[in-house]
DNA sequence: ACATCCTGCTTGTCTGACAATCGGACCGCC
DNA sequence: GGCGGTCCGATTGTCAGACAAGCAGGATGT
């Protein structure tokens, strides 16, 4: 005890391989190293660090994980951009797990997505357009199938966040869309007259899209999520309940390429 | 392209210690393993799944970066709720990464916000209130510091989000809250009638919400915004600029314990 | 009964190794 | 010269085994 290597405080117990991931980190987010630019080797990090290989990796793994960094086809890393879908899945998991109820995803969808297709009013492009137009007779073309009609009309809200040219607003209303997207599955199966309102609704925004009409826009982005709404309740599910565990995926099951 | 080689998928085979995260987080994700539950150790884990310990080390790391799983105090696994605030870091890196405009920022957060205070107009809770009001005075105590004002402004907010009891509202706003917060201390300390108007506003919002008058909460919150907005201008910047990398803060850089 | 010590268990880190894969150089053949 | 095939080095994914430090809980001495 009276030895002098006894008074001194814990420094900082953080592991090592958290202070490799947050030095990368801070390199890249200060914009000393600029995405798509490749990042030394396992073997140059171990160098520059001082420390095991094994500990560069757990470090590595985390910003991976966090997708600031990627590994191209040569399994070489390299910086890259966060990719909004993964943080959209991530956002749901989030709000599944906390047993978020089906009306706080109605309200918050209401908000956000007329906000979005007023955006798209003002400023959707004319190629955006098209591949709306496109949707639709797609959506048309498979209104038999529900699953199919489900998942267009998933990419039909994606793409109106596109053509909102706000990628705030797009990345804050893409969880929602994923929450809602399987629920939409559901209720089409049931209730036959859903897919042709679907469709109207998705037709009628469109057109409003087309003549800059943001009143109308908003109007028939409410009455399409009020179909929605309606449905949920006619088959007999309660508001209020919180969104089903079944309904989220796994961040890394996401795989299939648009056909 | 007559070939039969054209359609094949594209190989991907996973690496082991990508399964091993994805299996862990199904067994998560189904329900199966509850939040707090305790997780097996490692050993437990290398047994399990007949991989190396370091295989498994840096799968964990996946899901514990993500939040699905944490150390506590004995360092021993355990499932865990992914956590609202980091989540919403990671966000905001990710529109700064993507440069973002502050016009983006803007215009997102005039949507989140009115929506959010209206829902807190409906439901707000005098315990909510009352932390509202104490925080409105503390600002004015502490009027003088920028610095201080700009963190109880962000505080405020998030308040106000809490009040929505919406936790989608509330995950969808808080990274434009991140975002904005920088800005309005520079805002703050460049322009002294700002403090005034800042606190202005927060009284009038509280104002609103105690009377559950809606109309006027989106009223005040619009003006708010609205002034941030000017101010931004009036210290020279332009609302077309991506937002500023310095503003971003890596996950791991927020440790210093409250005094 | 209480304080103390010892003994595992668990995690963080390190050492060293090997197979598979990819890029590139090199070589032989048309 | 262009082409395909082969070899080599570099790099990653995975493994086996080891050790120090922190912590829990039981054994021990008083």
């Amino acid at each position: 005890m009276t030895d002098a290597t006894e008074g001194f405080p814990r420094i900082s117990s953080t592991p090592a391989y958290k202070l490799v991931a947050e030095a990368i980190e801070r390199q890249i987010l200060s914009g000393r190293i600029r995405p798509g630019q490749p990042i030394g080797t396992e073997a140059a990090l171990v160098k520059q660090f001082g420390v095991n290989r094994s500990t560069v990796r757990e470090g590595i793994r985390l910003l991976e994980h966090g997708g600031l960094i990627r590994r191209d086809s040569n399994r070489r890393l390299s910086v890259g951009l966060p990719h909004y879908g993964r943080l959209a899945t991530r956002m749901s998991r989030a709000l599944v797990l906390s047993e978020v109820t089906f009306r706080e995803l109605y309200e918050a969808a209401m908000v956000l997505q007329t906000a979005t297709a007023e955006a798209a009013a003002e400023r959707a492009t004319p190629e955006i357009l098209a591949e709306l137009e496109a949707n639709i007779a797609m959506t048309q073309h498979v209104s038999d199938d529900p699953a199919a009609v489900t998942e267009l009309d998933a990419e039909f809200h994606t793409l109106i966040g596109k053509a909102s040219q706000n990628r705030v607003l797009q990345l804050a209303r893409e969880p929602t869309n994923l929450l809602i997207f399987p629920t939409t599955g559901l209720i089409l199966r049931k209730i036959k007259e859903g897919t042709p309102r679907l469709i109207e609704a998705h037709r009628m925004i469109l057109d409003a899209l087309q003549r800059r009409d943001k009143d109308a826009c908003r109007t028939w982005v409410r009455r399409h999520l009020n179909d929605w709404r309606r449905g949920f309740e006619r088959t007999g599910k309660d508001l209020n309940q919180p969104i089903d565990r079944i309904y989220v995926q796994g961040e890394h099951s996401a795989d299939a390429g648009a056909a």
